[in-house]
DNA sequence: GCAAAAGTGTTACGCGTACACCCATGG
DNA sequence: CCATGGGTGTACGCGTAACACTTTTGC
């Protein structure tokens, strides 16, 4: 089967960098190519749009395909395509950008992808395509956005310490913050909630538990 | 000459919410439809993506050859492609918004648009496709930009006064600012020189003329 | 001299920042 | 009882916001 137009049409794909935390750092989820051009390069997930879905369907749908990972935060970041991009034939690429909670995202690599593994931000492998400039765009699009909404939010698990989301505002940040001054900030934009109990994480006082309000929706602040 | 793929490919356009200030109003630049669908009615300029350029490119050119207008501040703004949104095919649409300075702008309809006009923003006519959609996501990057970059300085001629000025973050802002305080904040950002000259508006006290120092960079401040 | 916009400093308040010690637990 | 991270309050300084009068021009 193929398909005919009167006039040159591109081929349109999206591309997601998924953010988590592991091991006290950003860390993103890549593909191995399984097919040329660029086999054997790590890649970001993303593929071809089907004719009649949604982009962002098609974002969640190559994710969930390539990594086997859902049910994550999505934001459109942009979209280039020069032409040449791709060796194949003109290709738009819708990219976006995603975060996941550290706990329980089990990765399994698609039938496109030899491989998906996650990589520390600061030990990229070489990348296919211009992969490389979406995922600066993407992390500073994260960096910039964790200073006036409540993004950092979608890397936590349901519930949490105060602690433990300190952390990763620092991480973020990639500065350390007073302990005294986080807490009254972050407590007083009421977008926590206790959730009664405590969390014992060694031999030390246990952490009270908090939850985000809002745990589907990014709220601004400032 | 027919193109035929293995798969449907979408087409893909860019369309561009062109703004400017007039009659002490934000105005946005719209063509009214020569051709089905939706002929007659008013849309934004823009149009189907050529398969060698690139899609800056294409926005400005679109926007060179149906309304006559260049040399434009130019910004992506996001992509959209909901399957049926256009009658004829899947159409995805990378949309862009620009600003221009009032002065000088010569407004000329081209081949494919019966007419183009500007619209004050709160008095638009019935839009094709989901043109609304995109002028409202438009207007609040420009009025979040306006906040926390030197955007607004697009919207002036190269030179002008800081009564001029402050009556364009007035509007983008929709309130009224102290004058004292605008001065003090706008110099103090260092983005603006003085030209040793004064301009007469009327019967009162003339005003010192002032350029921008980067006109064809938007800085990030704050 | 009158109308109309240009130009100019000071004060007050609130928020962000800096900073150190006690508490609860496990071993 | 010791080690470890959890939890708490105050003081200072800077930057933003509020505020009114004099100057220059045209008619």
């Amino acid at each position: 089967m193929t398909y005919t137009y009167e006039y040159p049409h591109p081929a349109v794909t999206t591309d997601v960098a998924v953010f988590t935390l592991r091991e006290q750092q950003l860390q993103l989820l890549l593909i191995c190519r399984r097919h040329d051009p660029h086999k054997g390069k790590w890649a970001l997930p993303g593929g071809f749009l089907e004719i009649d879905e949604d982009l962002e369907e098609c974002a969640k749908r190559e994710l969930k395909e390539e990594t086997g990972v859902s049910d994550l935060y999505l934001e459109q970041l942009f979209t280039l395509g020069r032409p040449n991009r791709d060796p194949r034939e003109r290709v738009i690429s819708v990219t976006y950008y995603a975060l996941a909670p550290a706990n329980k995202l089990t990765v399994n690599a698609g039938s496109d992808a030899a491989e998906a593994d996650w990589f520390p931000l600061s030990q990229l492998p070489e990348l296919a395509f211009d992969h490389a400039e979406i995922i600066r765009r993407a992390q500073e699009r994260l960096a910039a956005k964790a200073l006036y909404s409540t993004i950092a939010f979608q890397l936590m698990p349901e519930t949490f310490t105060l602690s433990e989301l300190q952390s990763v505002y620092e991480i973020l940040r990639n500065e350390s913050l007073d302990k005294r001054n986080f807490r009254k900030w972050i407590l007083s934009l009421n977008q926590l909630e206790e959730v009664g109990g405590k969390q014992r994480n060694g031999n030390h006082r246990p952490a009270k538990i908090y939850r985000a309000l809002n745990p589907n929706h990014v709220e601004i602040i400032r």
